[in-house]
DNA sequence: CAAAACTATGTAGTTAACTACATATATACA
DNA sequence: TGTATATATGTAGTTAACTACATAGTTTTG
């Protein structure tokens, strides 16, 4: 056991990176595992696509919650890997609307039974005595009600 | 399981992501509010070296987990803001030894209130009915009995 | 005891997110 | 109605991590 994993709540921050990470590398395994030709971070994109069909890049970027700089980066890579294509909206000009292309969809059927999978193992390593993805949830809600300086502040005054 | 369960988890990674960077911004906030000159990746080594007195390139990216590269990025940058010095290991000429300097140590008694403020504020925010540390503490455990690829694999031939 | 293997450090280049700024179009209001 | 404001997209540059490779020193072994 190192440091970090000894100092418990101040490296919280290093510690979700981290296993953000060793998850999204462990995901891109097991895509090509299956012999399928995709990466994690475009999941939330193809997934945003393949429930609500058509979005702008702004509203693909609030649903997945990235910058839109990022998301337009994904999409153009999406785009170069022909699995969505996209034309200017005609109501508002400064719109371009993106759709997931017949590849796009043919992936999403190939990708689904994985989906599946990862889906029970992910539940196996993260349903645990205090469940991972509950307790991301609560922490967000709490950073909703009042922020993490706010809270700082408080207790400065009160201590 | 719905769908929304469904990419709950399978986004599981982009979630600890966005989580985690909020934290380490918020952070920032705090730091600066406190009038500590201080970023918050520097943690991690900063603590490491206030614990351990001194340490080498290499032990210290295996205590924060970090490869050893970025490891000396973050210590040329501490090293050009005075916070720690080095020198040749007299033993081992391949060895470089991190100890803090008086400024880093200042800097840490500076800081040591404010890490008390931050561990009350983080626990309001993280001890949960989910404990977040404890989920990933379990989560991790998880990963290390068997990988993620191994139980996708498992599930495959099972079901 | 010299060659091979290993270990420690360092450099170069990549990646995937971000912010700040720029431009085009649409909307609101004086 | 035309000017100010807001919105959508795009570009440039930054950041903080990474991997791959290079080099120097140490240890092991045939």
């Amino acid at each position: 056991m190192n440091i970090i994993d000894e100092i418990g709540i101040l490296a919280i921050s290093t510690r979700l990176q981290r296993l953000s990470e060793q998850l999204r590398k462990d995901g891109a395994q097991i895509y090509s595992y299956f012999n399928i030709d995709f990466e994690p971070k475009w999941f939330p994109v193809i997934y945003t696509l393949h429930v609500k069909e058509m979005l702008s890049v702004v509203e693909i970027a609030n649903e997945i919650g990235y910058s839109h700089p990022s998301t337009i980066s994904l999409l153009k890579e999406l785009e170069k890997e022909k699995i969505i294509s996209s034309k200017k909206d005609k109501q508002d000009e400064r719109k371009r609307l993106i759709i997931l292309t017949a590849k796009g969809k043919e992936l999403v059927s190939k990708m689904q039974p994985v989906w599946s999978i990862m889906t029970i193992t992910l539940n196996e390593i993260t349903n645990t005595q205090n469940n991972l993805l509950r307790a991301i949830e609560e922490a967000e809600q709490n950073l909703t009600r009042q922020g993490f300086l706010q809270r700082a502040i408080d207790i400065k005054s009160k201590g």
